[in-house]
DNA sequence: TGCCAGGCCCTCTTTAGGGCCTT
């Protein structure tokens, strides 16, 4: 089985949004390869102003460990090298995806990454799941926890876990060999009451295209 | 001074509104 690595991001910022003068604080990522977590990413940085109470509160990040944390731009310069080209994941993507974009342009880059969302995923998945939020997910599928939330690595961590979940479960639900980044992608674009049958569509179509590489090979060999 | 996100997605929809998610 071949299954595609992927990044699972997540940052911990001052505020909403990066068009208000936003900027992340911290920045925690997992890699994932054939469903396991095989490396790690974490890093304080420095927004050069004053994080307010609120973030100060919400993420146990305070004013004096980002003082004494480099400044962003050098952050996310080793963490765009360590990102390379791998396809990204995050919760809620549209949020840290705003962040990641804005902080590549201060630095003269830019993403080429495709970038997809367990969130939305997940919507489809695991639709009798009271809500949507991490945490709550994160009870709903059994996944381990020390309960430390919006911390940026634990809730990387908690996402990769995740993913690996809902890739698991499109696996067996659907008899599939491997779940390309791709279906990921889809699944999280349309809409949810067409999901099911998209999937099952999805698998008859790899059963068709293993079965006749099969055959191919029968006749060469 | 006061205000400021934004994309998804459902529905009592599409000439719109409001809850969900992320910090």
């Amino acid at each position: 089985m071949h299954t595609m690595p992927v990044i699972v991001l997540d940052f911990e910022t001052t505020g909403m949004s990066p068009d208000l003068g936003d900027r992340p604080i911290e920045v925690g990522a997992v890699r994932i390869e054939h469903d396991l977590i095989v490396d790690r990413f974490q890093e304080l940085m420095n927004p050069g102003f004053t994080i307010s109470w609120f973030i100060e509160s919400l993420t146990g990040i305070s004013n004096q460990l980002v003082a004494e944390a480099p400044p962003c731009e050098e952050v996310m310069s080793r963490f765009a090298d360590w990102i390379g080209d791998t396809p990204l994941v995050a919760h809620n993507a549209g949020f840290d995806r705003k962040f990641l974009d804005a902080e590549l342009a201060l630095l003269g880059r830019s993403r080429e990454n495709p970038m997809t969302c367990s969130m939305l995923a997940s919507r489809r998945l695991f639709p009798e799941s009271p809500n949507h939020k991490l945490a709550t997910l994160v009870r709903h599928c059994g996944i381990f926890t020390d309960g430390t939330f919006h911390r940026a690595l634990n809730d990387a961590e908690m996402t990769g876990h995740l993913w690996i979940a809902m890739v698991d479960l499109l696996r067996d639900r659907y008899d599939l060999d491997a779940v390309p980044f791709s279906l990921m992608q889809d699944l999280s674009r349309i809409a949810r009451a067409k999901a099911d049958r998209y999937l099952r569509t999805f698998a008859q179509q790899q059963r068709r295209v293993s079965r006749s590489l099969a055959q191919e090979e029968s006749w060469t060999q």
